[in-house]
DNA sequence: TATGTTGGTTGACTTGGGTCAACGGGTGTG
DNA sequence: CACACCCGTTGACCCAAGTCAACCAACATA
Protein backbone atom coordinates (compact mmCIF):
# COMPACT_ATOMS: atom_id res chain seq x y z
CA UNK A 1 0.00 0.00 0.00
CA UNK A 2 1.81 3.29 -1.40
CA UNK A 3 -0.26 6.41 0.36
CA UNK A 4 1.12 8.30 -2.92
CA UNK A 5 -0.94 6.28 -5.50
CA UNK A 6 -4.99 7.76 -5.99
CA UNK A 7 -6.86 5.03 -4.62
CA UNK A 8 -8.81 4.01 -7.06
CA UNK A 9 -12.67 2.70 -6.95
CA UNK A 10 -15.23 0.86 -8.89
CA UNK A 11 -15.90 2.77 -12.35
CA UNK A 12 -13.32 4.72 -12.05
CA UNK A 13 -10.84 4.52 -15.71
CA UNK A 14 -8.02 2.54 -15.54
CA UNK A 15 -4.62 3.75 -16.39
CA UNK A 16 -2.61 1.55 -18.48
CA UNK A 17 0.62 3.89 -17.70
CA UNK A 18 0.02 2.40 -13.88
CA UNK A 19 -0.83 -1.01 -14.31
CA UNK A 20 1.63 -3.24 -13.29
CA UNK A 21 0.73 -5.83 -15.45
CA UNK A 22 2.42 -3.72 -18.52
CA UNK A 23 5.00 -5.80 -19.66
CA UNK A 24 2.65 -9.06 -19.99
CA UNK A 25 -0.07 -7.02 -21.43
CA UNK A 26 -1.31 -5.24 -24.85
CA UNK A 27 0.69 -2.58 -24.02
CA UNK A 28 4.24 -4.26 -24.28
CA UNK A 29 6.87 -2.93 -25.79
CA UNK A 30 5.92 0.80 -26.54
CA UNK A 31 7.13 4.09 -25.71
CA UNK A 32 6.01 6.37 -22.87
CA UNK A 33 4.53 8.74 -24.86
CA UNK A 34 2.96 5.89 -26.87
CA UNK A 35 1.92 4.47 -23.25
CA UNK A 36 0.62 7.68 -22.12
CA UNK A 37 -1.67 7.93 -24.91
CA UNK A 38 -2.87 4.65 -24.49
CA UNK A 39 -4.73 5.26 -21.14
CA UNK A 40 -7.92 6.93 -23.33
CA UNK A 41 -7.97 3.29 -25.13
CA UNK A 42 -8.75 1.48 -22.19
CA UNK A 43 -12.82 2.26 -20.76
CA UNK A 44 -14.11 0.89 -17.96
CA UNK A 45 -13.32 -2.11 -15.54
CA UNK A 46 -15.94 -4.58 -15.52
CA UNK A 47 -15.78 -7.34 -12.53
CA UNK A 48 -16.69 -11.04 -13.29
CA UNK A 49 -17.62 -13.46 -10.69
CA UNK A 50 -16.79 -16.81 -10.27
CA UNK A 51 -18.62 -18.78 -13.09
CA UNK A 52 -20.19 -16.00 -14.60
CA UNK A 53 -19.91 -15.42 -18.19
CA UNK A 54 -17.80 -12.82 -19.50
CA UNK A 55 -19.26 -13.46 -23.18
CA UNK A 56 -20.82 -15.79 -24.66
CA UNK A 57 -20.71 -17.59 -28.26
CA UNK A 58 -23.21 -15.85 -30.28
CA UNK A 59 -22.96 -12.56 -28.28
CA UNK A 60 -22.08 -9.36 -30.66
CA UNK A 61 -18.51 -8.60 -30.95
CA UNK A 62 -17.79 -5.14 -29.46
CA UNK A 63 -14.73 -5.07 -27.64
CA UNK A 64 -11.47 -7.39 -26.48
CA UNK A 65 -10.47 -7.28 -22.76
CA UNK A 66 -7.49 -7.61 -20.95
CA UNK A 67 -7.58 -9.57 -17.48
CA UNK A 68 -6.62 -7.23 -14.81
CA UNK A 69 -7.32 -9.90 -12.30
CA UNK A 70 -8.17 -13.29 -11.72
CA UNK A 71 -8.74 -15.93 -14.36
CA UNK A 72 -10.47 -17.35 -17.28
CA UNK A 73 -11.53 -20.39 -19.31
CA UNK A 74 -12.80 -19.83 -23.12
CA UNK A 75 -14.58 -23.13 -24.82
CA UNK A 76 -16.72 -24.12 -27.09
CA UNK A 77 -19.98 -26.32 -27.43
CA UNK A 78 -21.07 -28.70 -29.60
CA UNK A 79 -25.39 -28.86 -30.39
CA UNK A 80 -24.99 -32.61 -28.34
CA UNK A 81 -23.33 -30.81 -25.55
CA UNK A 82 -19.43 -32.08 -25.79
CA UNK A 83 -16.99 -29.12 -24.48
CA UNK A 84 -13.73 -28.25 -25.66
CA UNK A 85 -11.75 -26.04 -23.60
CA UNK A 86 -9.88 -24.16 -25.91
CA UNK A 87 -7.94 -22.32 -23.64
CA UNK A 88 -6.94 -20.85 -19.59
CA UNK A 89 -5.99 -17.10 -19.97
CA UNK A 90 -4.13 -15.37 -16.76
CA UNK A 91 -3.65 -11.62 -15.81
CA UNK A 92 -2.63 -9.47 -18.85
CA UNK A 93 -3.73 -12.28 -20.99
CA UNK A 94 -6.23 -11.17 -24.07
CA UNK A 95 -9.61 -12.60 -24.46
CA UNK A 96 -12.29 -11.92 -27.10
CA UNK A 97 -10.04 -12.61 -30.33
CA UNK A 98 -11.75 -14.69 -31.90
CA UNK A 99 -14.91 -12.10 -31.86
CA UNK A 100 -13.48 -10.07 -35.08
CA UNK A 101 -13.78 -12.47 -37.43
CA UNK A 102 -17.23 -12.50 -37.75
CA UNK A 103 -18.09 -9.65 -35.55
CA UNK A 104 -19.72 -12.02 -32.75
CA UNK A 105 -18.07 -14.32 -30.45
CA UNK A 106 -17.67 -17.81 -30.94
CA UNK A 107 -16.82 -19.02 -27.90
CA UNK A 108 -17.86 -19.07 -24.32
CA UNK A 109 -15.06 -16.74 -21.59
CA UNK A 110 -16.02 -18.33 -18.02
CA UNK A 111 -14.33 -16.40 -14.87
CA UNK A 112 -12.51 -19.47 -12.67
CA UNK A 113 -12.71 -17.45 -9.64
CA UNK A 114 -13.73 -13.67 -9.07
CA UNK A 115 -12.04 -11.63 -11.92
CA UNK A 116 -11.71 -8.23 -13.33
CA UNK A 117 -11.30 -6.93 -16.78
CA UNK A 118 -10.16 -3.86 -18.74
CA UNK A 119 -12.86 -3.38 -21.20
CA UNK A 120 -11.02 -1.84 -24.69
CA UNK A 121 -13.57 -1.05 -27.71
CA UNK A 122 -12.93 -2.36 -30.49
CA UNK A 123 -13.66 0.24 -32.86
CA UNK A 124 -11.57 2.56 -30.59
CA UNK A 125 -7.97 0.20 -30.68
CA UNK A 126 -8.81 0.01 -34.66
CA UNK A 127 -8.76 3.95 -34.70
CA UNK A 128 -6.01 4.18 -32.31
CA UNK A 129 -4.46 1.56 -34.15
CA UNK A 130 -4.11 4.17 -37.27
CA UNK A 131 -2.16 6.30 -34.74
CA UNK A 132 0.47 5.19 -32.32
CA UNK A 133 2.47 3.34 -34.29
CA UNK A 134 3.47 0.84 -31.68
CA UNK A 135 -0.01 -0.19 -31.18
CA UNK A 136 -0.76 -1.61 -34.07
CA UNK A 137 2.58 -3.80 -34.49
CA UNK A 138 1.36 -4.74 -30.18
CA UNK A 139 -1.47 -5.98 -30.81
CA UNK A 140 -0.69 -7.90 -34.08
CA UNK A 141 2.01 -10.11 -32.25
CA UNK A 142 -0.66 -10.75 -29.59
CA UNK A 143 -2.83 -12.38 -32.25
CA UNK A 144 -0.01 -14.36 -33.51
CA UNK A 145 0.91 -15.39 -30.40
CA UNK A 146 -2.90 -16.66 -29.68
CA UNK A 147 -2.56 -18.58 -33.13
CA UNK A 148 0.65 -19.88 -32.34
CA UNK A 149 -0.55 -21.03 -28.68
CA UNK A 150 -2.95 -22.77 -30.62
CA UNK A 151 -0.45 -24.62 -32.52
CA UNK A 152 0.98 -26.18 -29.67
CA UNK A 153 -2.19 -26.96 -28.39
CA UNK A 154 -3.06 -29.14 -31.58
CA UNK A 155 0.73 -30.59 -31.17
CA UNK A 156 -0.62 -31.59 -27.45
CA UNK A 157 -3.89 -33.07 -28.72
CA UNK A 158 -2.91 -34.49 -32.03
CA UNK A 159 0.53 -36.22 -30.83
CA UNK A 160 1.15 -36.41 -27.55
CA UNK A 161 0.02 -39.37 -24.99
CA UNK A 162 -2.09 -38.37 -21.90
CA UNK A 163 0.88 -38.49 -19.20
CA UNK A 164 3.06 -36.30 -21.99
CA UNK A 165 -0.10 -33.80 -22.46
CA UNK A 166 -0.28 -33.31 -18.79
CA UNK A 167 3.21 -32.45 -18.05
CA UNK A 168 3.16 -30.15 -20.86
CA UNK A 169 0.19 -28.64 -18.94
CA UNK A 170 2.14 -28.02 -15.57
CA UNK A 171 5.04 -26.64 -17.62
CA UNK A 172 3.19 -24.16 -19.16
CA UNK A 173 1.40 -23.34 -16.05
CA UNK A 174 4.67 -23.13 -14.34
CA UNK A 175 5.96 -20.97 -17.21
CA UNK A 176 3.30 -18.37 -16.92
CA UNK A 177 3.00 -18.18 -13.05
CA UNK A 178 6.78 -17.36 -13.02
CA UNK A 179 6.90 -14.48 -15.84
CA UNK A 180 3.86 -13.14 -13.40
CA UNK A 181 6.28 -13.27 -9.96
CA UNK A 182 4.88 -16.45 -8.67
CA UNK A 183 7.20 -19.31 -7.92
CA UNK A 184 8.16 -21.78 -10.82
CA UNK A 185 7.04 -24.72 -8.93
CA UNK A 186 4.08 -23.95 -6.08
CA UNK A 187 0.97 -22.64 -7.24
CA UNK A 188 -2.77 -23.23 -7.17
CA UNK A 189 -4.74 -24.37 -9.81
CA UNK A 190 -7.84 -22.71 -10.73
CA UNK A 191 -9.60 -25.23 -12.81
CA UNK A 192 -11.22 -28.47 -12.36
CA UNK A 193 -9.42 -31.71 -13.03
CA UNK A 194 -12.83 -32.21 -16.02
CA UNK A 195 -11.37 -28.54 -17.08
CA UNK A 196 -8.00 -29.69 -17.30
CA UNK A 197 -9.29 -32.89 -19.03
CA UNK A 198 -11.37 -31.33 -21.45
CA UNK A 199 -8.35 -28.63 -22.49
CA UNK A 200 -6.37 -31.83 -22.40
CA UNK A 201 -8.25 -34.09 -24.64
CA UNK A 202 -8.84 -36.15 -21.53
CA UNK A 203 -11.29 -37.83 -19.12
CA UNK A 204 -11.30 -36.36 -15.66
CA UNK A 205 -10.27 -40.12 -14.45
CA UNK A 206 -7.36 -40.00 -16.66
CA UNK A 207 -5.96 -36.48 -15.51
CA UNK A 208 -6.39 -37.38 -12.07
CA UNK A 209 -4.62 -41.20 -12.90
CA UNK A 210 -1.85 -39.11 -14.19
CA UNK A 211 -1.59 -36.88 -11.50
CA UNK A 212 -1.30 -39.78 -8.63
CA UNK A 213 1.44 -41.43 -11.10
CA UNK A 214 3.46 -38.58 -11.30
CA UNK A 215 3.03 -38.43 -7.30
CA UNK A 216 4.64 -41.85 -7.32
CA UNK A 217 7.27 -41.22 -9.18
CA UNK A 218 8.06 -38.04 -7.41
CA UNK A 219 8.14 -35.99 -9.83
CA UNK A 220 5.24 -33.75 -8.09
CA UNK A 221 3.34 -33.40 -5.26
CA UNK A 222 -0.50 -32.75 -5.29
CA UNK A 223 -3.14 -31.57 -2.71
CA UNK A 224 -6.61 -30.80 -4.60
CA UNK A 225 -5.65 -28.21 -6.53
CA UNK A 226 -2.08 -27.09 -5.04
CA UNK A 227 0.76 -27.92 -6.88
CA UNK A 228 4.10 -28.78 -6.46
CA UNK A 229 7.15 -29.51 -8.86
CA UNK A 230 9.51 -31.46 -7.66
CA UNK A 231 11.17 -32.45 -10.87
CA UNK A 232 10.12 -29.74 -13.72
CA UNK A 233 13.14 -31.48 -15.45
CA UNK A 234 11.60 -34.64 -15.15
CA UNK A 235 8.41 -33.46 -16.57
CA UNK A 236 10.36 -31.92 -19.49
CA UNK A 237 11.97 -35.43 -20.16
CA UNK A 238 8.80 -37.16 -20.06
CA UNK A 239 7.59 -34.87 -22.95
CA UNK A 240 10.80 -35.59 -25.02
CA UNK A 241 11.63 -39.08 -25.14
CA UNK A 242 8.30 -39.91 -25.70
CA UNK A 243 7.28 -43.45 -23.76
CA UNK A 244 6.13 -45.85 -25.85
CA UNK A 245 7.84 -44.53 -28.99
CA UNK A 246 10.71 -46.89 -31.32
CA UNK B 1 -8.37 -16.52 -72.77
CA UNK B 2 -9.34 -12.50 -73.06
CA UNK B 3 -7.23 -11.26 -75.37
CA UNK B 4 -7.73 -7.33 -73.37
CA UNK B 5 -6.30 -8.28 -70.38
CA UNK B 6 -2.70 -8.33 -70.53
CA UNK B 7 -0.39 -11.56 -70.19
CA UNK B 8 1.32 -11.68 -67.53
CA UNK B 9 4.78 -13.28 -67.41
CA UNK B 10 6.56 -14.99 -64.25
CA UNK B 11 7.93 -11.77 -61.94
CA UNK B 12 6.12 -9.17 -63.60
CA UNK B 13 4.46 -7.86 -60.31
CA UNK B 14 0.53 -9.21 -59.36
CA UNK B 15 -2.62 -7.11 -59.36
CA UNK B 16 -5.05 -7.66 -56.59
CA UNK B 17 -7.40 -5.65 -58.68
CA UNK B 18 -7.26 -7.50 -61.29
CA UNK B 19 -7.57 -10.90 -59.67
CA UNK B 20 -9.85 -13.33 -59.23
CA UNK B 21 -9.41 -14.59 -55.69
CA UNK B 22 -10.20 -11.47 -54.03
CA UNK B 23 -13.38 -12.19 -52.72
CA UNK B 24 -11.34 -15.22 -51.04
CA UNK B 25 -8.57 -13.43 -50.05
CA UNK B 26 -7.11 -10.62 -47.66
CA UNK B 27 -8.52 -7.62 -50.04
CA UNK B 28 -12.05 -8.92 -49.40
CA UNK B 29 -14.64 -6.44 -48.50
CA UNK B 30 -12.58 -3.31 -49.47
CA UNK B 31 -13.70 -0.47 -51.59
CA UNK B 32 -12.47 -0.44 -55.53
CA UNK B 33 -10.33 2.69 -54.45
CA UNK B 34 -8.87 0.75 -51.34
CA UNK B 35 -8.34 -2.24 -54.33
CA UNK B 36 -5.87 -0.32 -56.33
CA UNK B 37 -4.12 1.26 -53.73
CA UNK B 38 -3.27 -2.14 -52.17
CA UNK B 39 -2.10 -3.22 -55.74
CA UNK B 40 1.44 -1.59 -54.83
CA UNK B 41 1.53 -3.74 -51.27
CA UNK B 42 2.19 -6.95 -53.38
CA UNK B 43 5.36 -7.70 -54.64
CA UNK B 44 6.44 -10.15 -56.57
CA UNK B 45 4.93 -13.24 -56.79
CA UNK B 46 7.01 -16.93 -55.82
CA UNK B 47 6.84 -20.23 -57.23
CA UNK B 48 7.66 -23.47 -55.19
CA UNK B 49 7.15 -26.93 -56.01
CA UNK B 50 5.79 -29.88 -54.67
CA UNK B 51 7.09 -30.90 -51.10
CA UNK B 52 9.45 -27.51 -50.97
CA UNK B 53 8.92 -25.50 -48.59
CA UNK B 54 7.93 -22.04 -48.19
CA UNK B 55 9.15 -20.97 -45.33
CA UNK B 56 10.62 -23.10 -42.05
CA UNK B 57 10.41 -22.88 -38.18
CA UNK B 58 12.83 -20.88 -37.36
CA UNK B 59 13.39 -18.90 -40.67
CA UNK B 60 13.22 -15.19 -40.12
CA UNK B 61 9.70 -13.71 -40.55
CA UNK B 62 9.70 -10.79 -43.38
CA UNK B 63 6.23 -11.57 -45.41
CA UNK B 64 3.50 -12.82 -45.01
CA UNK B 65 2.23 -14.67 -48.43
CA UNK B 66 -1.29 -15.58 -50.63
CA UNK B 67 -2.31 -18.45 -51.92
CA UNK B 68 -2.56 -17.94 -55.57
CA UNK B 69 -2.59 -21.22 -56.97
CA UNK B 70 -1.71 -24.72 -55.66
CA UNK B 71 -2.17 -25.59 -52.00
CA UNK B 72 -0.01 -26.00 -48.79
CA UNK B 73 0.76 -27.63 -45.50
CA UNK B 74 1.88 -26.39 -42.45
CA UNK B 75 3.17 -28.43 -39.50
CA UNK B 76 5.72 -28.44 -36.37
CA UNK B 77 7.70 -30.84 -35.91
CA UNK B 78 8.72 -32.18 -31.58
CA UNK B 79 12.75 -33.24 -31.05
CA UNK B 80 12.30 -36.64 -31.54
CA UNK B 81 10.62 -36.32 -34.93
CA UNK B 82 6.91 -36.43 -34.24
CA UNK B 83 4.72 -34.40 -36.58
CA UNK B 84 1.65 -32.47 -36.28
CA UNK B 85 -0.09 -30.75 -38.94
CA UNK B 86 -1.68 -27.95 -38.13
CA UNK B 87 -3.42 -26.86 -40.92
CA UNK B 88 -3.99 -27.30 -44.82
CA UNK B 89 -4.24 -24.05 -47.12
CA UNK B 90 -5.96 -23.38 -50.14
CA UNK B 91 -5.85 -20.70 -52.97
CA UNK B 92 -6.95 -17.16 -51.75
CA UNK B 93 -5.76 -18.27 -47.94
CA UNK B 94 -2.99 -16.39 -46.23
CA UNK B 95 0.18 -18.09 -44.72
CA UNK B 96 2.78 -16.98 -42.39
CA UNK B 97 0.66 -15.16 -39.26
CA UNK B 98 2.63 -17.33 -37.09
CA UNK B 99 5.90 -15.70 -37.69
CA UNK B 100 4.44 -11.94 -36.45
CA UNK B 101 4.95 -12.80 -33.18
CA UNK B 102 8.63 -13.46 -32.62
CA UNK B 103 9.34 -12.28 -35.71
CA UNK B 104 10.46 -15.77 -36.78
CA UNK B 105 8.30 -18.50 -38.17
CA UNK B 106 7.01 -20.84 -35.76
CA UNK B 107 6.01 -23.86 -37.86
CA UNK B 108 7.02 -25.43 -41.44
CA UNK B 109 4.50 -24.37 -45.22
CA UNK B 110 5.24 -26.76 -47.40
CA UNK B 111 3.37 -27.30 -51.06
CA UNK B 112 1.23 -29.97 -51.88
CA UNK B 113 1.79 -29.62 -55.25
CA UNK B 114 3.39 -27.03 -57.46
CA UNK B 115 1.95 -23.61 -56.41
CA UNK B 116 2.03 -20.08 -56.35
CA UNK B 117 2.55 -17.17 -53.75
CA UNK B 118 1.73 -13.50 -53.84
CA UNK B 119 4.42 -12.57 -51.31
CA UNK B 120 3.41 -9.24 -48.61
CA UNK B 121 6.45 -7.79 -47.36
CA UNK B 122 5.12 -7.26 -43.26
CA UNK B 123 6.60 -3.78 -42.89
CA UNK B 124 4.69 -3.00 -46.21
CA UNK B 125 1.62 -4.15 -44.76
CA UNK B 126 1.83 -2.44 -41.31
CA UNK B 127 2.70 0.75 -43.04
CA UNK B 128 -0.17 0.56 -45.36
CA UNK B 129 -2.57 -0.15 -42.78
CA UNK B 130 -1.73 2.84 -41.32
CA UNK B 131 -3.61 4.62 -43.98
CA UNK B 132 -5.95 2.18 -46.09
CA UNK B 133 -8.82 2.17 -43.61
CA UNK B 134 -10.03 -1.06 -45.04
CA UNK B 135 -6.73 -3.20 -45.06
CA UNK B 136 -6.65 -3.30 -41.25
CA UNK B 137 -9.71 -4.08 -40.50
CA UNK B 138 -9.05 -7.28 -43.07
CA UNK B 139 -6.08 -7.99 -42.13
CA UNK B 140 -7.20 -8.35 -38.18
CA UNK B 141 -10.48 -10.32 -40.07
CA UNK B 142 -7.99 -12.77 -41.09
CA UNK B 143 -6.22 -13.48 -38.27
CA UNK B 144 -9.13 -13.61 -35.94
CA UNK B 145 -10.74 -16.53 -38.67
CA UNK B 146 -7.33 -18.40 -38.26
CA UNK B 147 -7.93 -18.23 -34.37
CA UNK B 148 -11.83 -19.70 -34.80
CA UNK B 149 -10.47 -22.01 -37.17
CA UNK B 150 -7.68 -23.37 -34.74
CA UNK B 151 -10.52 -23.90 -31.94
CA UNK B 152 -12.84 -25.98 -34.91
CA UNK B 153 -9.46 -28.22 -34.44
CA UNK B 154 -8.84 -28.32 -31.04
CA UNK B 155 -12.66 -29.03 -30.78
CA UNK B 156 -11.88 -32.16 -33.25
CA UNK B 157 -8.76 -33.47 -31.68
CA UNK B 158 -9.98 -33.08 -28.00
CA UNK B 159 -13.91 -34.26 -28.78
CA UNK B 160 -14.29 -36.13 -31.18
CA UNK B 161 -14.10 -39.96 -32.49
CA UNK B 162 -12.45 -41.00 -35.63
CA UNK B 163 -14.50 -41.70 -37.56
CA UNK B 164 -16.60 -38.03 -36.65
CA UNK B 165 -13.23 -36.11 -37.51
CA UNK B 166 -12.47 -37.54 -40.70
CA UNK B 167 -16.33 -36.37 -42.02
CA UNK B 168 -15.93 -32.81 -39.88
CA UNK B 169 -12.61 -32.81 -42.54
CA UNK B 170 -14.55 -33.86 -45.51
CA UNK B 171 -17.26 -31.36 -45.04
CA UNK B 172 -14.59 -28.73 -44.34
CA UNK B 173 -12.82 -29.34 -47.93
CA UNK B 174 -16.24 -29.32 -49.72
CA UNK B 175 -17.21 -25.94 -48.36
CA UNK B 176 -13.96 -24.73 -49.23
CA UNK B 177 -13.72 -26.43 -52.84
CA UNK B 178 -17.52 -24.70 -53.10
CA UNK B 179 -15.98 -21.48 -52.33
CA UNK B 180 -13.83 -21.19 -54.83
CA UNK B 181 -16.87 -22.59 -57.25
CA UNK B 182 -15.74 -26.07 -57.18
CA UNK B 183 -17.90 -28.75 -57.04
CA UNK B 184 -19.23 -29.52 -53.53
CA UNK B 185 -19.15 -33.58 -53.63
CA UNK B 186 -16.51 -33.99 -56.14
CA UNK B 187 -12.67 -33.17 -55.40
CA UNK B 188 -9.66 -34.57 -55.38
CA UNK B 189 -7.35 -34.44 -52.45
CA UNK B 190 -4.11 -33.21 -52.52
CA UNK B 191 -2.32 -34.68 -49.32
CA UNK B 192 -2.04 -38.68 -47.96
CA UNK B 193 -3.70 -40.22 -45.99
CA UNK B 194 -0.39 -39.82 -43.32
CA UNK B 195 -1.20 -35.99 -43.94
CA UNK B 196 -4.57 -36.43 -43.09
CA UNK B 197 -4.13 -38.62 -40.06
CA UNK B 198 -1.85 -36.05 -38.73
CA UNK B 199 -3.82 -33.20 -38.76
CA UNK B 200 -6.36 -35.09 -37.11
CA UNK B 201 -4.85 -36.55 -34.54
CA UNK B 202 -5.35 -40.37 -36.13
CA UNK B 203 -3.03 -42.76 -37.60
CA UNK B 204 -2.79 -43.58 -41.70
CA UNK B 205 -4.39 -47.23 -41.17
CA UNK B 206 -7.00 -45.87 -38.65
CA UNK B 207 -8.02 -42.84 -41.53
CA UNK B 208 -7.79 -45.43 -44.75
CA UNK B 209 -10.51 -47.92 -41.97
CA UNK B 210 -12.68 -44.81 -41.60
CA UNK B 211 -12.50 -44.00 -45.38
CA UNK B 212 -13.61 -47.60 -46.59
CA UNK B 213 -16.28 -47.62 -43.21
CA UNK B 214 -17.80 -44.12 -45.01
CA UNK B 215 -18.04 -46.30 -48.67
CA UNK B 216 -18.95 -49.46 -46.86
CA UNK B 217 -22.36 -47.10 -45.58
CA UNK B 218 -22.56 -45.61 -49.15
CA UNK B 219 -21.74 -42.16 -47.75
CA UNK B 220 -18.58 -41.78 -49.83
CA UNK B 221 -17.02 -42.91 -53.04
CA UNK B 222 -13.27 -42.97 -53.01
CA UNK B 223 -10.64 -44.61 -55.32
CA UNK B 224 -7.32 -43.22 -53.82
CA UNK B 225 -7.38 -39.65 -53.62
CA UNK B 226 -10.30 -38.78 -55.66
CA UNK B 227 -13.35 -38.07 -53.24
CA UNK B 228 -16.85 -37.90 -53.88
CA UNK B 229 -19.47 -37.22 -51.09
CA UNK B 230 -22.94 -39.20 -51.96
CA UNK B 231 -24.62 -38.36 -48.56
CA UNK B 232 -22.72 -34.95 -46.97
CA UNK B 233 -26.01 -34.31 -44.95
CA UNK B 234 -25.20 -38.60 -43.49
CA UNK B 235 -21.84 -37.31 -42.96
CA UNK B 236 -23.24 -34.18 -40.64
CA UNK B 237 -25.44 -36.54 -38.75
CA UNK B 238 -22.43 -38.62 -38.33
CA UNK B 239 -21.11 -35.77 -35.99
CA UNK B 240 -24.12 -34.11 -34.36
CA UNK B 241 -25.03 -37.69 -32.64
CA UNK B 242 -21.95 -38.67 -31.59
CA UNK B 243 -22.23 -42.53 -32.31
CA UNK B 244 -21.24 -44.40 -29.05
CA UNK B 245 -22.90 -41.35 -26.85
CA UNK B 246 -25.08 -41.64 -23.61
C1' DT C 1 8.02 -53.56 -70.82
C1' DA C 2 10.37 -54.61 -66.42
C1' DT C 3 11.21 -52.64 -61.71
C1' DG C 4 11.70 -50.15 -57.70
C1' DT C 5 9.21 -47.02 -54.74
C1' DT C 6 5.64 -44.79 -52.51
C1' DG C 7 0.92 -44.73 -50.93
C1' DG C 8 -3.11 -47.20 -49.67
C1' DT C 9 -5.81 -51.23 -47.87
C1' DT C 10 -6.81 -54.92 -44.88
C1' DG C 11 -6.26 -58.38 -41.15
C1' DA C 12 -4.83 -60.02 -36.50
C1' DC C 13 -3.57 -58.63 -32.23
C1' DT C 14 -2.50 -55.26 -28.35
C1' DT C 15 -3.17 -51.50 -25.36
C1' DG C 16 -3.98 -46.78 -23.54
C1' DG C 17 -7.43 -44.42 -22.12
C1' DG C 18 -12.53 -44.48 -21.60
C1' DT C 19 -16.48 -46.22 -18.90
C1' DC C 20 -18.89 -47.37 -14.90
C1' DA C 21 -19.12 -47.56 -10.13
C1' DA C 22 -18.03 -46.90 -5.35
C1' DC C 23 -16.28 -43.99 -1.98
C1' DG C 24 -14.26 -40.17 0.67
C1' DG C 25 -12.84 -35.46 1.71
C1' DG C 26 -13.71 -30.29 1.12
C1' DT C 27 -16.30 -26.56 0.94
C1' DG C 28 -19.91 -23.39 0.62
C1' DT C 29 -24.73 -22.52 2.01
C1' DG C 30 -28.72 -22.17 4.86
C1' DC D 1 -22.42 -26.40 12.37
C1' DA D 2 -24.57 -29.66 9.71
C1' DC D 3 -26.01 -31.16 5.44
C1' DA D 4 -25.52 -31.44 0.56
C1' DC D 5 -23.16 -31.41 -3.25
C1' DC D 6 -19.31 -31.21 -5.85
C1' DC D 7 -14.78 -32.69 -6.74
C1' DG D 8 -11.24 -35.91 -6.73
C1' DT D 9 -9.45 -40.73 -6.29
C1' DT D 10 -9.26 -45.49 -7.22
C1' DG D 11 -10.55 -50.08 -9.05
C1' DA D 12 -12.40 -53.38 -12.53
C1' DC D 13 -13.55 -53.93 -17.02
C1' DC D 14 -13.99 -52.73 -22.03
C1' DC D 15 -13.28 -50.97 -26.54
C1' DA D 16 -11.56 -47.67 -30.12
C1' DA D 17 -7.62 -46.84 -32.09
C1' DG D 18 -2.76 -48.08 -32.42
C1' DT D 19 0.67 -51.53 -33.86
C1' DC D 20 2.69 -54.79 -36.83
C1' DA D 21 2.68 -57.16 -40.98
C1' DA D 22 1.41 -58.63 -45.52
C1' DC D 23 -0.04 -57.30 -49.80
C1' DC D 24 -1.56 -54.55 -53.76
C1' DA D 25 -2.07 -50.61 -56.95
C1' DA D 26 -0.31 -46.52 -59.03
C1' DC D 27 3.31 -44.20 -60.74
C1' DA D 28 7.87 -42.88 -61.77
C1' DT D 29 12.34 -44.40 -63.66
C1' DA D 30 15.21 -47.05 -66.64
Amino acid sequence: MRASVPITVDGLKSACSQCNLVELCLPFGMSDRELSRLDELVGARRKVKRQHNLYRAGDPFEAIYAIRAGSFKTDVLLEDGREQVTGFQMTGEILGLDGISTESHSCNAVALEDSEVCVIAYEKLEQMSHEIEGLQLQFHKVMSREIVRDHGVMMLLGSMRAEERLAAFLLNMSQRFTARGFSPSEFNLRMTREEIGSYLGLKLETVSRAFSRFQEDGLISVHQKHLHLLDPSGLKRLIQHQHGAR
